[in-house]
RNA sequence: GCGCCUGUAGCUCAAGGGAUAGAGCAUCGGCCUUCUAAGCCGAGGGUUGCAGGUUCGAAUCCUGCCAGGCGCGCCA
């Protein structure tokens, strides 16, 4: 409906300039079309003629005339005004609504898809939780988020895939390998001082009786030896050393075992959580075989082909800060093993090479500092620096009755996805965790999403879906059949404030779901649903819809179902279930 | 110290530079012999953190303060 005023204004100004009244074509961005907010400015507005005032020299209510003057005849629209300091407003008629709701029924499923992406090849990474535990809560919002913005994205007609980028490679692995084979040992009744910053989680003793029962004794050895990480003063050092000689103590091959055992047990168990989440991936993509088959070689050679690195201190430095970072960063240590740094430029490089235009990251707001040196990476390997967009998805802070949980995966003590997802279920976790902006501290608090009530506005939305369902099986109760080309051969007939109201709130949606997929805000989505679904109820309580005159009740069923269509689209977008029955 | 995010009703948050800043919750008052009351209607509640600036117009953009969160490793 937007782009019917767009191409008549675009039209008009196209008059404009050849008649010489403006210089030249204005940008696409001044030829602005919002909604109104107040119904007696009309459906739309375009501040155009104040944009444009300037440069054709005249004040703006004059231009606003002209402008009228100039814009082509359309059946659609039954009036347009000049208001306040030079709004164009634009009244459509009641035919347009009617055209735009057959149009809801017609395409029923596709209604609100577009080809505004015009196929652009978009690669969403988002989650990408190191498999040293189970998700917890905060891991919940960037599934939620990154799912619903990749679904956006595809609505809207991107190409898009979704990615998992596995880090399987490094300390952190070590340190789980570690603790998986000293809770192992404690199992064998082995006595041990158990590091308290290794991982404590329960999760880490089932894995050790997996290896328990791969393994039997196989794998117990004299552990007096092991340095001590509880008496040395940096635990973190005291660790790494543990490691060192733990891997000693029991082999390469039996460490890596240990290693792999949690490693793919943890990945599998994400691959679930995420998967009944309604959270699929094209592909899981592993740190680890970017070393395996050169891809960091490759990138650390094209590096130093552009003469971005150099030596310093035994390590090997990109020179980052040439390209807006704010340091320089090591890309091989002193040791000569490649940094987390290098996997990663090398990882976004190999998207590029695989045809990807938009590489776009979900991140926590804690890599905020990392994002301009990977895009400093992308533009010293000869990317453009904007292929690269992250979104940040700030924290999750978890309550319980008003209290505040803390969150840690090494203690143990956290929440999980899963025990959230048993607590308030998948709809209200899903769509909580997209209902504020992904700049905005979330809030999540238990007790309130288990309520079940008004508070949690999935069931108000779901309610109505369900009550249009429900006015389904009262019509074939009673004896009626809808027929829709019938009824919308009679939308004439729906002619009161409330339908108005909800037809024309029905037909926002395809432009809410561009909005939504070019910000990157799902949160636009479920308060537009909320407001349909408000719609909705105001209507079904203020009118009968199954009457004994029938073009009229096929028409308010017409109407109805439409309004039910969109809600469905629109909570699948964002992976939540639109019921028949609650 | 530097960087990113945030500051809007009692609480949690919306608001593409637009017209009188809106929702939900909470509070108060109404609506079930009629398609699901998980609903609807109404009322009260605001110096958009503070001070300047940009312009026809600023919660929104710019500058400076104040407050909160996060980050600033040869960790990942």
């Amino acid at each position: 409906m937007k782009s019917n005023v767009q191409a008549m204004l675009s039209k008009a100004l196209d008059t404009l300039v050849s008649k010489g009244v403006l210089p030249s074509l204005p940008t696409e961005e001044s030829i602005q079309v919002e909604r109104t907010r107040d119904p007696g400015h009309g459906d739309f507005a375009s501040n155009c003629a104040m944009t444009l005032c300037k440069s054709a020299g005249m004040p703006p209510r004059d231009l606003a005339q002209q402008i009228v003057d100039a814009l082509p005849g359309s059946h659609l629209v039954q009036e347009v005004t000049i208001a306040g300091p030079g709004f164009i407003n634009f009244r459509f008629s009641a035919t347009a609504w009617q055209a735009e709701i057959r149009r809801v029924l017609e395409e029923g499923p596709r209604y609100g898809t577009s080809q505004l992406g015009l196929g652009k090849q978009v690669l969403v990474e988002f989650v990408s939780a190191n498999p040293t535990g189970p998700l917890h809560v905060g891991h919940g919002r960037h599934a939620a988020y990154g799912a619903s913005l990749a679904n956006l994205l595809d609505a809207v007609g991107f190409n898009v895939r979704r990615e998992y980028y596995v880090n399987d490679a490094g300390r952190q692995m070590q340190i789980l390998g570690l603790s998986v084979w000293l809770r192992y040992l404690e199992l064998q009744g082995v006595k041990l001082a158990f590091p308290e910053n290794a991982y404590r989680g329960d999760y880490v003793l089932d894995i050790s009786r997996q290896l328990q029962e791969q393994h039997g004794d196989a794998l117990v050895r004299d552990v007096s030896g092991l340095p001590s990480v509880a008496e040395a003063e940096d635990k973190e050092s005291a660790l790494s050393a543990l490691i060192a000689a733990a891997r000693d103590l029991l082999g390469e091959d039996n460490f890596r075992s240990a290693q792999d055992l949690a490693l793919n047990s943890i990945l599998d168990d994400i691959r679930d959580d995420l998967s009944e989440f309604g959270v699929v991936y094209d592909r899981w993509y592993s740190e680890h075989s970017l070393a395996e088959n050169g891809a960091i070689d490759r990138a650390l050679q094209k590096l130093q082909a552009n003469n971005h690195t150099y030596v310093k201190g035994g390590a090997t430095w990109f020179r980052a800060s040439d390209l807006g970072d704010e340091k320089d960063r090591v890309v091989i240590r002193e040791n000569g093993q490649t940094t987390y740094f290098a996997s990663d430029i090398a990882y976004h490089l190999d998207k590029r090479e695989r045809g990807f235009d938009l590489l776009l990251d979900v991140l926590g707001a804690d890599h905020h500092g990392y994002v301009a040196r990977v895009r400093a990476g992308l533009e010293a390997m000869g990317e453009p620096p904007a292929s690269l967009e992250v979104k940040l998805v700030q924290f999750v802070s978890l309550f319980r009755a008003g209290k505040k949980e803390q969150m840690s995966t090494r203690s143990g003590q956290f929440v999980t996805l899963r025990q959230l997802r048993d607590e308030v279920g998948n709809d209200a976790a899903r769509l909580i965790y997209v209902m504020r902006s992904n700049d905005q501290h979330l809030d999540f608090d238990l007790e309130l999403a288990k309520t079940q009530s008004a508070d949690n506005p999935v069931y108000y939305i779901q309610y109505a879906h369900a009550r249009v369902a429900s006015v389904a099986r009262q019509l074939q109760e009673k004896g009626y059949r809808w027929d829709p080309e019938a009824g919308l051969s009679a939308l004439h007939r729906l002619d009161n404030e409330h339908e108005a109201a909800l037809m024309k709130t029905v037909t926002r949606y395809p432009e809410t779901v561009e909005l939504a997929a070019v910000n990157r805000a799902p949160h636009m989505l479920v308060h537009y649903l909320r407001e349909l679904a408000n719609d909705f109820h105001t209507y079904y309580n203020a009118h009968q819809f199954i009457v004994t005159d029938q073009p009229l009740r096929d028409a308010r069923l017409s109407l109805v179902n439409s309004a039910r269509q969109v809600i469905a689209n629109g909570l699948g977008l964002l992976g939540v279930s639109a019921p028949d029955n609650m």
